[in-house]
DNA sequence: CTGAAAGCGCTAACAC
DNA sequence: GTGTTAGCGCTTTCAG
């Protein structure tokens, strides 16, 4: 069925059929309604492509994601996919696999098909790529900070900050020596938890040890790699900090299969607060992460950027969302 | 830039540069090689729209999901993504929400854009509009049970011999009052474990208790809510059968929070074994379901379907793959 | 091996 | 209010 043979049967023109779908107001109601009827009983839709053509856009926004398998990504992909979709958009996901190549794959590729705009999750794409997206009119944003910096929006928290809080946190429980299992430290974000994580340090007085220091993909199985790691070293941390939940969750399983207590031997911090933690028997502390939010937002700046039509005027917005260390048993402290 | 654009630079006609895009064996050696350069040099990509207009086909599958924070779907996308973004697809994912209308919605959604096939992941829409899909000519396959039964291609387990196994295993243990607390009874998937969980019950001489059968969406808090009310019944079950991880997970952190000891007081059985309890502290025993086999085949089927070009003419096919009962500590059971 | 030209199905000026 | 018509950018016959 195409809008030419809907037009016959209603016994009107193309164009008239074209304004029912898309400017039911300009036209006359009983035609209106003769119409629609005609629509209605052969289900006719217009065709997409035919569509995107003329009016250049799909309602359709790209979305790459460095692990579908991580629940932490997964709350903030909810929170963009309720905004967009209520907004009549719908997502093209792709996988970055934490592999800038890959991610730069998957970019070219949403991009060939016209997206109307782009959110990246936590990328390593290089800063020249995001910007010369943001230069050609696409818009884009990035939820987690990137390599572009300020020069594209972007919706984050203050990872140095959040870091500064987690350690800090563990330096005054009195460790005095304290592993971190971070990230990739290709991203930004995981510099700067890094950062954080020595500032504290030194201003504690206490010297940093590289041993402490672990960066790794971010998986379950591998924290639990890395946490082995750590035990075999002569002198143990007294506590280790994961840059992320499924992290953290590794570290747990190591832990407990070496036999060593928690937080009484080693204390340990997470960060994310993912739902799945929260029911967990080890309660784990962790900063909390407002991840869904994060979405909501990114989503929301993302359609403005879009529906402002000219994405290269715009100055890019920066949305800083607030964490807080949510303090259960798993380092240790005995509230009141 | 155009095709027209690129024709002129290159001194060639548009019938050249689209040849040398789709069917480069055609075009002389040197030509190609020179619209080749100028695509290069211009980073010339056809126009999403017109490309998809003219072929009919925009290498883009459909898929929907009941809950994008399940990690168990996630399992099942995971495989889907790989193979198809291998193929050259990309996936269009739509959030079901375990609801058969908002289903409904995303599938009419997904439709109008003409993507190229459909994965429905346990999927509770109804018989008639699955099979019209299908008779539209439309590729589509299920993953997991659905209404249409054998009509349309299907990947799925055995989930009425998998809950045999899991249930005959709980008795064999000399439980004697086993629940049950189940995913969204509209569900096929659902009344099979139902079905299979009565089966036993009823062969091994053990009498149904209405109050042990539970149903209720799929999560974590729900699995804590429904556990905790089953603990409020006079008699407590001595066992516990979860159709989901997730909700199994729920319910272990009920039985804690109420000082019940898994599996002395109260035994547990999941379903699934998602990557993340494989490490948790409380060793679940639980079904063992090939997840990301179920996305790959899943995505093999509908590969198949989409390039032979008839769907209408197949005989819809249907894979099944093996479960098998993985026993850990919850249940109770002591090896050797 | 290459070019001219006819659509693909739709939207939106532009006339009436 | 409605119809006529000119594209949108591409692919693909059909000639040459």
């Amino acid at each position: 069925m195409d809008i030419r043979q809907i037009a016959q049967k209603a016994g009107v023109s193309v164009a008239t059929v074209s304004r029912v779908q898309n400017h039911p107001e300009t036209v006359a109601p009983a035609t209106l309604e003769k119409v629609q009827a005609i629509i209605e009983e052969y289900q006719y839709t217009p065709n997409w492509f035919a569509r995107g053509m003329n009016l250049g856009k799909g309602d359709t926004i790209g979305l790459i994601v460095p692990d579908i398998l991580n629940p932490s990504y997964m709350e903030i992909v909810k929170g963009i996919e309720e905004i967009v979709y209520k907004h009549g958009y719908i997502t093209l996901m792709c996988n970055g696999d934490g592999d800038s190549k890959q991610e730069s794959d998957s970019i070219d590729n949403l991009l060939k098909r016209s997206v109307d705009g782009l959110i990246v999750l936590s990328t390593a794409l290089e800063k020249e790529k995001l910007i010369s997206i943001r230069q050609k009119g696409i818009p884009i944003v990035s939820i987690g900070e990137s390599n572009a910096g300020s020069e594209i929006d972007t919706v984050k928290i203050d990872y140095r900050e959040a870091t500064h809080n987690a350690i800090k946190h563990l330096v005054g429980m009195g460790y005095r020596s304290v592993a971190i299992i971070n990230g990739p430290i290709s991203k930004i974000e995981n510099q700067l938890r890094l950062k954080g994580y020595e500032e504290i340090l030194e201003s504690a007085g206490i010297s940093i040890d590289k041993k402490y220091i672990i960066s790794s993909k971010i998986s379950m199985e591998n924290g639990y790699i890395q946490a082995k790691k750590l035990l075999k070293l002569d002198k143990l941390p007294r506590a280790i900090f994961a840059t992320d939940d499924v992290i953290a969750m590794g570290v747990m399983a190591a832990l407990r299969d070496e036999g060593i207590r928690v937080p009484e031997d080693i204390a340990i911090v997470g960060f994310d607060n993912i739902n799945i933690i929260k029911m967990m028997e080890s309660k784990l502390t962790t900063v909390e992460n407002p991840l869904y939010r994060q979405g909501i937002e990114g989503a929301k700046l993302l359609l403005e950027l879009i529906e402002s039509g000219n994405t290269k005027e715009c100055v890019p917005k920066e949305i800083l969302l607030k964490t807080k260390l949510k303090i259960r048993k798993s380092c240790g402290y005995k509230t009141k």
